[in-house]
Order: C-alpha cells, then structure tokens, then sequence
DNA sequence: TAGGCCATCTGGTCCT
DNA sequence: AGGACCAGATGGCCTA
C-alpha cells in the first residue's frame, strides 16, 4: 500500500515532514499558524463539513451501543480460518454472547468451538475499537493544546504532524524557559544583594546563573536587557522604570 | 488517478 | 485465561 515516507509530509500547506521534525522556536509558531491557514486558503475546504473522518464514517459511533457503522464494506480478506462471509456485525455484548457460546457449547478445554471462537474474536475487536479510540481521544487532547490555527475550516493536524508539532512545541517552551531562567539569574545578580528576600523566590529559578554577555554590564539597564533576550524586559524593573 | 490518511480487523506477544 | 499492546493488511475517503 501507499505508505507515508518518513520523509515528507505534503500538507495542505506544503509542510514538508523534515521541516515538523526538525522545527523550534518561532519558526514553529510560524508554521503552526502557517500550516492550518494554508490548509484553508489551498483548498478553500471546510474540514469538519466537507471531510471529516469523524462525521463521514460515524465515527465515534461505538459508544452509542450501535458500536461499528455497519458492514464496512465486504473485504476481500484472505480466506482465513473463520470468518468466511461474516462481516462486522460488531456489535457484539462479549459476555453475554460469549456467555451464550459458553453455555451453548460448554467447551470448557482448549478448544473453541466455531461460534465461540468468532464471539471471542468480536469482543477482541470492539476492545481493540475501544483502544483506538482512546488513542485518538488522546490525540484530539494534544491537538487541542497545540497552538495551531484551531479552526472548523482548518483541516485538522495528522496523527504524525500532530506529534511532530508536539515535540517541536515541547522543545521551544523548554527552550524559552532556559532563556527566562537565565535572565531571572542576571537580574537576581544585579539586584540580589540589595533585595535578597524578594529575590529568594527567584533563585531556585535559576540555576545555570550566568549571563551571557560579558559586555552587559558596562551597559545601562535597557540596553542590557535588549541585549540579552531582543527587547527590554517586563521583569526588570529597571526597564519599567520611569524616565 | 495516485497518494495520503485513516479505521478496522487480525494474529502475535507480553503481562497480570 | 483474559486483557493490553503492537504491527501488518486491507479498503474507504479525500485531495491534488
């Protein structure tokens, strides 16, 4: 069959899968934001109503007692042990279908009668069904804190975007907070010893409490503060300072 | 029509 | 023994 090459990933917006893999920082944002508008202004589509796995194959429908959406069409499986022409008809109650094998056939040994197997290997499925679908309620959950442009026009990530997103977005937060840490440790440092009560809180913050740039501190505040993370920062007072 | 993505079925393996 | 997890196979739907 066709398989996705681990490679590339042809989104609606041209994403390629190396770009999600190997994506952090605002260039991740930018391609969260990116992707999905892209997947709308490309295709001009509405997901939810024009596709939609969900809503185009009744989706989710287990739950409801109807379980699978009938017959998913006959399959040409290769003629296997059981299972001859039964299609589906998943909705199996295990134990009681089962128990009705059981009680019917009592084959209590290793060997399973026909009905008995095929009840068993519905119950298999349904639980395999329910699986499934956890994992993708999972997946919807970690999509849903993604930021990416969420939109009911906006064709919703893949599963293996999804996850790439994911860890890039992991990344660049643990990143920003690396970077917040080490400006909390050189503001603690200019401050610290004047204010050390207030600026406890802070040190278990900081641990690598280095500031980076050697030239920082022949400069005024602001500048240091710009220097450091590209703009003045809304921690140091310093640069909220009144003129 | 090809390719991508997905849901489902199925058999195997491991764990409780 | 039964359940969870996994990977392969298969076929459907959708888009370019």
């Amino acid at each position: 069959m066709s398989t996705c090459a681990p490679g590339e990933l042809s989104g609606p917006g041209g994403v390629a899968m190396a770009e999600l893999k190997s994506l952090s920082g605002d260039a991740y944002l930018a391609l969260s934001h990116g992707y999905a508008a892209a997947a709308a202004a490309a295709a001009g589509f509405a997901y939810g109503a024009a596709r939609g796995p969900e809503a185009a194959r009744g989706y989710g429908a287990p739950g409801q007692g109807g379980d699978l959406p009938a017959a998913p069409a006959p399959r040409a499986r290769p003629p296997a042990t059981e299972s001859s022409g039964e299609q589906s008809g998943d909705e199996d109650t295990p134990s009681s279908s089962s128990g009705a094998a059981a009680g019917a056939g009592g084959a209590s040994d290793g060997r399973r009668r026909p009905r008995e197997q095929r009840s068993l290997r519905l119950s298999i499925n349904a639980r395999e069904r329910r699986r499934m679908h956890d994992l993708n309620d999972a997946l919807d959950g970690l999509r849903a804190v993604i930021p990416y442009a969420h939109s009911p026009s906006v064709r919703k990530l893949s599963k293996i975007a999804t996850l790439l997103l994911a860890k890039n977005y992991i990344l660049m937060q643990a990143q920003a907070l690396d970077e917040m840490r080490r400006l909390v440790a050189y503001l603690n440092q200019g401050q610290g010893l004047a204010a050390p009560v207030a600026a406890a809180p802070l040190t278990h913050f900081s641990q690598a409490a280095v500031y980076p740039f050697s030239a920082g501190a022949a400069l005024p505040c602001p500048d240091k503060c710009a220097a450091f993370s590209g703009t003045p920062s809304a921690l140091c007072k310093h640069c909220n300072e009144k003129p």
